[in-house]
DNA sequence: GCAAAAGTGTTTGGGATACACCCATGC
DNA sequence: GCATGGGTGTATCCCAAACACTTTTGC
């Protein structure tokens, strides 16, 4: 087949999914659609990836357009997660939207134009489109990665207890993890170091404060079997 | 953001990586291009994804038109693996690719305009752009998905013996397991039943056949840890 | 001294691993 | 009877899971 004169490419878009963890809780960011089709519900935000962008530059444009989220300044990790495709999202017929997730520690926003906020994912409103299946689909590659590479770094501030960083994965999970096996299961990872300070607060006990050896995804060959 | 007048979509492109085992060896489809730029080396079947056309669509069209493979007939298995920016594909500019994985059990091809043939995945061919990482990306898919689903199901004939079921896994993942452990282990899983007939071929005691119980994907709780 | 979170070991059970011999058949 | 692949069980080891008390601080 050569290329035909009459080639037309479907419509390309580009959503993100972008977790953050704030006061223990785990949230992703959504924005209120000021547009047809699903006007005024609440959908991930996204848009449109024209021709001499890549999917990633669009992704930076787009979403800081429309959420005030920088994607390169403010994620510390990002990943593909999918491609699909939409009838509906567009009147003009038929598109095809790429999907990425990303993690961020505290991550601002809201400076764009429209409305956009950070929902608990236990209480999300009713999402346009499938948005909800593709949380779903993200959130579980997160847990998955959660298992076996230090991607929760991505969500942590740079010096954190061990507290912190259990009640990370205990808000993602949606469970309690046993405090004595979580800390001896990840120390043994290797992914963390004591920074030699220590966090005081409250009264009682200061604790150790900690930090990841590496800021970039590591997989470990052993993980949480559990996961 | 409203859609701009000038909106003009990046070239869309679907790929197809395709899995066979024949003869008990772990085979990949590939294509030789018969056009620029990597004219003559051999690819990844795939194509253009016009306007009107899912990707699933376009992958179905495509891929017949250039292997002769009926994705939808042929294939017991299909899932999408990832999107990929190619600057270098198109002669026109940034072009997006939606990459498929396939599984499927004796698969006819070469009826196609274009010369196309399976080569076994130890011995691949030079590659044009970066197919050989996208196999590479699809075939962990696979073996990830082996480790605790019936994805093998795809790859075999409807009925088998547990030494074929074995040798399939050994010469995916590469390497030898264990008889013994391998039956008790997937046997386990609950995956597969006794037809009640037997295989027999050459002078020794004949083989029980078995069917999997479902032709379509099936998640086990717990998997084979080790893959 | 007391409330509140930090920190720390041991026991147990289940599953992965390693391993060797008998069985049924064709010739 | 012998060569060939089919079929089967046990012992070990490692890791996940369960579980409770002492330590350090602020007030």
């Amino acid at each position: 087949m050569s290329y035909s004169q009459s080639y037309e490419p479907p419509t390309l878009a580009v959503d993100g999914v972008f977790f953050q963890i704030k006061d223990n809780i785990f949230e992703v960011l959504l924005i209120k659609r000021s547009a047809e089709p699903f006007k005024n519900c609440w959908a991930l935000p996204g848009g449109y990836n024209p021709k001499g962008e890549t999917t990633r530059e669009a992704l930076q444009r787009v979403i800081h357009l429309k959420s005030g989220l920088d994607v390169a300044q403010d994620l510390s990790y990002i990943e593909q997660v999918c491609a699909i495709d939409t009838v509906a999202r567009d009147p003009r017929g038929h598109a095809v939207s790429i999907v990425y997730m990303g993690c961020g520690r505290k991550l601002s926003h809201g400076e764009g134009c429209e409305e956009s906020q950070f929902y608990p994912l236990d209480h999300l409103p009713t999402l346009a489109y499938d948005h909800d299946e593709i949380i779903n689909l993200a959130k579980s590659r997160l847990i998955n990665k959660l298992g076996h590479t230090n991607i929760v770094f991505s969500l942590m501030p740079k010096k954190f207890t061990q507290t912190q960083l259990q009640t990370a994965y205990e808000s993602i999970l949606g469970r309690a993890l046993d405090k004595r096996n979580f800390r001896k299961k990840f120390l043994s990872l290797d992914f963390i170091k004591e920074t030699g300070d220590t966090w005081r607060e409250g009264a009682h006990r200061p604790a150790k404060l900690y930090t990841f050896k590496s800021n970039t995804l590591v997989d470990a060959d052993n993980g949480f079997d559990s996961l």
